[in-house]
RNA sequence: GUGGGUGUAGCUCAGUUGGCAGAGCAUCAGGUUGUGGCCCUGAGGGUCGUGGGUUCAAGCCCCAUCACUCACCCCA
């Protein structure tokens, strides 16, 4: 009987270390970012009843006809593990009816998200991403404060070869003729699309718009776009956020390909677009859904959010810089069981007072030691063999000028915390 | 779900017409009895992804399978 090779599931990965300081970099960069606007953090279950996410996201959806990983709970219910967050939010904020109080709400919250599709590069089936959320704000200001929230948080991580591109779907006012329109159109191109485009043609004939196939592009060429058949309240809600984001300097360009896989977008759709993770051009997407928390039983009001595909961003910014990781400050080497036993105990003194510590816990001879304090990049060692327990005095050395100085045993915790101490002052 | 590429040491990869399993880096040790970076010497480390087949002989050829990866689709 070999033993079973257990390894990662499909599509999952680890985040290792040497990693995860940059992963705690980006989410702290945008908590800090949002609690400043003042949007509060949500955490929400990872499985959902599989009804929730097949109302919102919609049924006739890629993601809900073949991507969620759905299983019968014991007593026969069907469960799914979340293939987005918006859902749940509004579940959340319907369910705890917190529309009571105060309608408006802005939250964030980061976490994983599954979806069962092929992986490749910045695509993986449990991914994660940062949401954020605007309830009951039905003026353009929701739309234009979350865009220019993406546009800062990725100058904050300095990733600047991005492009948002904005676009509007219009509303239950206006969609039905635009989209009478557009399969006129498709009835007439049917014999140049792609196998693709003629399934798509009449169960979401807008997704045709932005097929990849060239001889879709050029039969869509004349294609009408959504935003000229917006009626007046969308075409001036759209015109609003173009202005305001202008005002604000935050470029961006209308994008009348741009369509949303999800059901539930009405008005503005938005997206960050980037060339850097291969052929998955979206880092980060959303858009406003004034109909779901109505349809989900809620009141009737209004929505927009975005998600940043945290993994996707996470190696942009990890091109640009790596991830700076501290080094313990002191790097303790013993030689022999009784210094060993010291210095344990004042590594965990040490700990304690937030000066990090490491030390060899096998019998590696100080040579051995040495290199590895010094391969660690750590500042100062502190040596302590049979030669000093017997004298009563540790070595302690600075690596970089290569001096040391001795320290009676009986000081040596006071002076090394006086020696770190000046540490927090300048890292503050 | 469809197609291409790749699987050999911890990592990056060589491996010729089929003929003893290799290098660099990393690790450990020695050179220097208890003092790091540079240098020298040595050592450990392998189910050649897995299972079958062909062959006197397979890392290499054939079949299957799994995984990784890139792309399509779709999306973050």
């Amino acid at each position: 009987m070999s033993p079973p090779n257990i390894q990662l599931i499909r599509g999952f990965k680890d985040i290792l270390p040497g990693e995860t300081e940059l992963w705690q970099q980006i989410e702290h960069t945008a908590i800090a970012l949002f609690e400043d606007f003042g949007y509060r953090e949500i955490r929400i279950p990872i499985m959902e009843k599989t009804a929730l996410f097949a109302r919102s996201i919609g049924e006739d959806t890629d993601i809900v006809e073949k991507e969620m990983y759905t299983f019968a709970d014991r007593n026969g219910g069907q469960l799914t593990l979340r293939p987005e967050a918006t859902a749940s939010i509004c579940r959340s904020y319907i369910q705890h009816k917190m529309y009571a109080q105060d309608p408006v709400r802005k939250f964030y919250t980061i976490g994983p998200m599954f979806r069962r599709e092929r992986p490749q590069k910045g695509r993986y089936r449990q991914f994660y991403q940062i949401d954020a959320e605007i309830f009951g704000v039905a003026a353009p200001f929701a739309d234009v404060e979350l865009i220019f929230l993406l546009r800062t948080l990725f100058e904050r991580l300095s990733v600047t070869d991005t492009t948002a591109h904005v676009n509007s779907l219009g509303c239950p006012v206006c969609r039905p003729r635009f989209k009478e329109a557009l399969s006129t159109l498709l009835a007439e191109a049917a014999s140049s699309l792609c196998s693709d485009c003629l399934r798509r043609k009449d169960r979401n004939p807008m997704r045709v718009l932005d097929c990849k196939v060239p001889a879709c592009r050029e039969a869509m060429k004349g294609a009408p776009a959504i935003i000229d058949y917006l009626c007046d309240d969308c075409s001036s809600h759209f015109s609003t956020v173009a202005d305001m984001l202008a005002q604000l300097g935050v470029p961006f360009s209308i994008d009348k390909q741009l369509v949303r896989g999800l059901d539930y977008y009405t008005r503005t759709a938005f997206e960050i677009q980037t060339g850097a993770v291969g052929a998955q051009s979206a880092v980060a997407g959303g858009g406003r859904y004034d109909g779901l928390v109505g349809s989900l039983g809620g009141p009737e009001g209004p929505a927009i959010g975005f998600a940043i595909g945290f993994d996707r961003l996470a190696e942009i910014v990890a091109m640009g810089a790596p991830a700076a990781i501290r080094p313990p400050d002191l790097y303790i080497a013993a030689l022999g069981d009784p210094a060993k036993k010291l210095a344990f105990e004042w590594s965990t003194a040490l700990g304690l007072k937030g000066i990090g510590t490491a030390m060899e816990y096998g019998d590696n001879s100080l040579k051995a030691q040495m290199k590895q304090a010094n391969r660690a990049g750590v500042g100062r060692v502190l040596i302590v063999g049979d030669s000093e327990l017997e004298s009563g005095t540790v070595v302690l050395r600075n690596m970089a000028t290569k001096t040391q100085r001795e320290i009676p045993v009986g000081l040596i915790l006071d002076t090394l915390i006086e020696t770190f101490s000046k540490k927090e002052h300048s890292i503050g």
